[in-house]
DNA sequence: ACCAAGATGCAAAACGGTTTGCTTTGCGCA
DNA sequence: TGCGCAAAGCAAACCGTTTTGCATCTTGGT
């Protein structure tokens, strides 16, 4: 058996040695430099049958010495599982979404599992079928998708949840899906403090930059501002810095009154607070600005913006909780959806609005 | 042989139908059902040999119906390829690596591989050395690697590196590492040009909030600020707002005297600013203030900041084109580094010092 | 000394595809 | 009529593990 080793190691570096990586060791050439079957390999390292001992620690360290790592592709096709799950996001390069895949990432770690990051392109059907794809070659073993449009009944989303593969909504629930599993914000809490903080201000006037139409959170951000400016004007932005601007500029040009701008993200808020800086108006002397998240610079910049802090990351977390959770039991059923508290966050962009 | 296919048809349905997800089809099952052997399945869907055009058709009706889909895991298995990269970056979180990542996603896309996403902590060597097996297992077939701080030469990239493995370094360079190929930012140029900026605007004493000590980008971008100003005072951050506020705090407790600060990034030049702001200094009035990369709030708040833009998204792409390209090639050798062009950008933050 | 029960370890059968070598058939052309 | 070659398809090997089902070897109790 020991010439078997050196047979191997021979055919191993007789090898015409060129840039390209090496060819990996298999458990097979690992059994014979030992001198026994890949089933005692296989019950070292996984434990599932015992092993002598002495044989235990001839098989490790011959294991350290090669370097052996088990292929795992040929561990998942017989096992069934990939140790992997996909999050599907929008846009990975926004914080906001950085944040959730963060927090998925960490829960994954810790059930080691690897990741498959899905960046949408905001729910680019061909992007969103390749994603899908991963679910259904059995690449990933489950999905958490956060939707950043709402999704047709006929989506591809759909019909592939119908399947009762595991999926878990992040962020933002669909409609059509309430049987899937999500885990949210208290959107309409956040808004109707951050209304009511406005309201309490003396301000009668205001002006609502909500998000996406139609997305669940924007109407329920909405919702929650508006039991304290039931009257307030409302337009559609589309999260970004400039639709905030944009937004607020066409406002001015309407020639709409308001002394306070509702944000439904602290990005447009920014974007809001440019614009009004640029027509001469200051924040919050004459119009107070709001927005919603607490992103990282929201407590640096002058002023500082008031707005309802998310733990995104803890969305993340438990989104990945939930859907790992889930794959351990082997089923979706009994997995309760989260909705997590948010916080008001008072600083220096909101006060009085002026006397006059 | 159609006997066959409702052979599996029964087997199928009299199975015990629970939420689980139901067990995909096998191409043996799509064979059967289409009377044919398994060989012209595979055949029909990589089309490496003819298959008559009336079987074809036959098949791929049945896959439709079937809504089969080949298995990843085998497909791996066999062809030794896992059609998967992965990108290693410290906290996917920020925005600077979540630029990179949507980058390296978008091109990752282009060639069909997938992207696996490894956060490292910043460098924490376990959660590295889990990702750097992902290289060993052949879960992914190469790595895109983003330091964040400098490596020692014992760390495990080094050793994985030197077996050939296919990585790419993506914006930061590892010394020791210099056969490795790099995407980076011109660093010197753009520091230069900011110096240069700061200068002619008539600066005389300086102070410069670098980031990690030892990183080569780090080096780079005060070696160039230091033409302009060789006897500005270096302070080490560690590119977060939070560091951009503290070092200025103890510069300032320190009764350093200066009219510009130099951060090797914007967020610490927002931290700065703030701090500057909370000790009644305007900027730009009595301190300019500039940063570096140009994030995406940069130019909306107030003052916009006068910065260099690094094209992250490029690094991202370039890197993974990079990658995907040796991995075609089937080598590493003759890969090209790429170093790409930085731009100054001037907005408010920075203005003549003070008259006195 | 004898037997049941663990401890060990092996051979072989999966897992679900891809690929190779070989057979059979159909067809054009001399 | 016969020959050769391309087209079409099958069986079987293979990828590198995990997981049975069995054999063999100890060991302790009686």
């Amino acid at each position: 058996m020991i010439t078997d080793c050196k047979t191997f190691c021979v055919v191993r570096y007789s090898e015409p040695v060129d840039d390209a990586a090496p060819k990996p060791w298999t458990m097979q050439q690992i059994a014979a430099a030992a001198g026994v079957s890949v089933t005692t390999v296989s019950h070292t390292l996984s434990g599932k049958r015992p092993v002598s001992t002495q044989t235990a620690l001839r098989i490790r360290s011959l294991i350290d010495q090669f370097g052996y790592v088990p292929d795992a592709g040929a561990r998942r096709l017989k096992s069934g599982r990939s140790g992997m799950i996909g999050l599907a996001v929008p846009d990975i390069s926004h914080w906001y979404f950085g944040r959730i895949a963060r927090g998925v990432e960490e829960m994954a770690n810790e059930y080691d599992y690897g990741l498959i990051i899905c960046s949408t392109s905001n729910s680019d059907p061909r992007r969103e079928k390749r994603y899908f794809n991963l679910l259904r070659t059995r690449s990933i073993e489950g999905l958490i998708y956060t939707a950043s449009r709402e999704i047709g009944p006929t989506d591809e989303l759909m019909s592939i949840s119908a399947s009762a593969s595991p999926i878990v909504l992040a962020d933002e629930v669909v409609s059509g899906l309430e049987r899937v599993p999500s885990v949210t914000s208290l959107n309409s809490a956040g808004a109707r403090e951050l209304g009511r903080h406005v309201r309490e201000l003396g301000h009668r006037r205001a002006v609502i930059v909500a998000g996406f139409e139609g997305l669940r959170s924007t109407i329920e951000r909405v919702a929650g501002i508006r039991e304290s400016f039931p009257d307030a004007v409302v337009v559609y932005g589309d999260f970004e810095v400039q639709s905030g601007y944009d937004r607020v500029d066409e406002l001015l040009a309407r020639g709409v009154e308001f002394t306070a701008v509702f944000a439904c993200n602290d990005y447009m808020a920014v974007g809001a607070m440019r614009r009004l800086h640029e027509a001469g108006l200051r924040v919050p002397d004459d119009v107070s600005v709001v927005g919603f998240d607490d992103i990282d610079i929201a407590g640096v910049i002058t002023p500082g913006l008031t707005t309802v802090r998310q733990d995104m990351l803890e969305i993340g977390r438990r989104s990945a909780r939930l859907l790992l959770e889930s794959l351990a039991a082997g089923t979706m059923r009994g997995i309760e959806s989260v909705t997590l508290p948010v916080e008001l966050v008072v600083r220096g962009s909101t006060a009085p609005p002026p006397a006059s």
